[in-house]
DNA sequence: TAATAAAGTTGCTTTTGTCAAACAGATTTT
DNA sequence: AAAATCTGTTTGACAAAAGCAACTTTATTA
């Protein structure tokens, strides 16, 4: 892939910056009597948890083998970690953190978050959340396992202020880059979001938001348009976070909830381009019913079929 | 302020994880046999053109003295940096950069940047865009003149597919979170939208988005619903980015655009709460029209007044 | 003018990290 | 099965990075 020029510079930027930055936030090392290489030691056993070896820390830490050698040594002698000779291989040992040593940890945590607290205490909270989320977002581009898990996306019910226009910026781009839609598909989008904010009644239409943080992700709506049919709309996941179960969750709420409120006939309509979402209404007992509308045969309350 | 638990344990591992990231972006430094301190005090050398001294450098850079000094001389032994006597305190020597301590920087810069470009290189450019976007926001925030500056800002003529969305979702938050308006605004402000989108034609609307990187934060329309006469729309400053000048510079552009096209009458309606908007009104000509409009006097064309 | 302070330097020390060789157990080769 | 090779870890020697305290020189102040 080719490498813009301007992203070059911000991350050198950002580096130069972060050089500086990372000795306010590490002095507490310092005051600990250990040094970085030692930290990342240290917090590494704690999540290899029972089965690291010197090996394997030097592998993922990228660390000379004389110096954690003797890194681990003097954790040996301040009782910090523990060794268990390996039954299979006599050279290598099971290293594992004693109770001290993960206290050691915990009160380091504590105290890199006082420098932490003090470095955001000027801050006001949405300024915080911006900075975390930006964070977050960095570490998330830039590692490896860069897969998010069902569980960093929280679910949300309720239609706030700006949810709708953000919804509407999500359908308009997404399409746009996907299916290459235009600015005219937004004005249809935007009027269908019109009529659905006039008439909204959340007795009878429930929005399901997948978030990210404070990030919309994905969205599906189940629209009540009369006593026994119900809309299905706005199915929708953000292409990074897609793969990872959102869809079939939000799926599920919105299946769960027309059910809930005694629907029989769930529809959507949608174009043959939405191969991904076709499948996944088909695996969900949807099927098609002439022209670009899936029908959905729902299992009412009492059991008829439509 | 206070501080939110959350924040600081997404900032402790994000600098976790940057810890482990920097000694692969400054693995460079070690082939050109220099410290990190070495290379801060290069990169504040050349920012402070002219008017360094060893002292400032202590205090900008938390740097020992002694240590310094050190590095000092020894840029000057390899003629990177010049000294040059003070005439007011025979105590301090100016220090600046010759010519190949300048060239050093450049060689540095250029072999950190291959470094990133390696880092860059597996990444897709919407996510290098995405990156340094958010390694932006983080110094921003982080770096107490977190003012930022007009020129960081660009701005756009053109409607793009999810901006409407976008723009419908910053009003509705915006004025919820300002004015304490609910959902029904958004209903109102998708109505006006909708509308817009209906009949847009660029002959006649004209759109601007002041952009910080590929984000809105702010608008302005105007809005040609006659021959004569246009109404100015969906004027808004994101408050991050309130008082740098941005109203202004969307509210001249307007403006220019509606004498452009020889309209002769521009017409706003908001209401008495948005003071800070309508003083800016009031200062760019314009003047209440009873109720809650505000009509302007424009100078058309052929100079008549309406 | 003596005392004190500030800017910068030097000597000494500790900490941090690297490199190469050594060592011991495991694996492969002959 | 012995020799050779490989692998995981340790040790010794060393160099670079950084900190501390004493010291020199120039300014400022009482």
């Amino acid at each position: 892939m080719s490498v813009n020029l301007e992203v070059v510079r911000e991350v050198s930027e950002f580096n130069n910056y972060y050089n500086s930055l990372s000795d306010l936030l590490n002095k507490h090392l310092a005051e600990n009597n250990l040094s970085l290489s030692a930290l990342r030691v240290l917090v590494k056993l704690k999540q290899d948890e029972e089965n690291s070896t010197a090996g394997k820390l030097i592998a993922s830490l990228g660390i000379d083998g004389g110096y954690l050698s003797r890194i681990l040594k003097s954790f040996e002698t301040n009782q910090l970690i523990s060794k268990r000779k390996s039954a299979a291989d006599g050279r290598t040992w099971f290293l594992q953190l004693t109770p001290k040593g993960r206290k050691l940890l915990e009160i380091l945590e504590e105290s890199s978050g006082t420098s932490i607290r003090q470095l955001l205490e000027p801050l006001a909270p949405e300024q915080q959340h911006a900075l975390a989320g930006a964070m977050r977002t960095v570490r998330h581009i830039l590692s490896d396992d860069s897969r998010i898990s069902l569980d960093d996306i929280t679910f949300r019910r309720d239609l706030q202020p700006g949810d709708a226009g953000y919804l509407m910026h999500l359908h308009g781009s997404l399409y746009a880059k996907e299916a290459g839609y235009n600015i005219e598909f937004e004005t249809f989008i935007c009027k269908t979001f019109f009529e659905f904010l006039e008439t909204y009644n959340s007795s009878k239409d429930q929005v399901f938001l997948a978030m990210h943080g404070n990030q919309i992700i994905g969205s599906i709506a189940v629209l009540g348009h009369s006593r026994y049919a119900t809309q299905m709309r706005w199915f929708l996941v953000h292409p990074d976070y897609r793969g990872i179960g959102i869809g079939q969750r939000l799926l599920n709420e919105a299946l769960a909830a027309a059910r809930d409120k005694l629907f029989q006939k769930i529809y959507l309509i949608t174009t043959s381009k939405q191969e991904a979402a076709i499948r996944m209404f088909k695996k969900n007992g949807f099927r098609k019913s002439g022209g670009e509308a899936y029908a959905y045969v729902g299992i009412a309350a009492d059991g008829r079929e439509v």
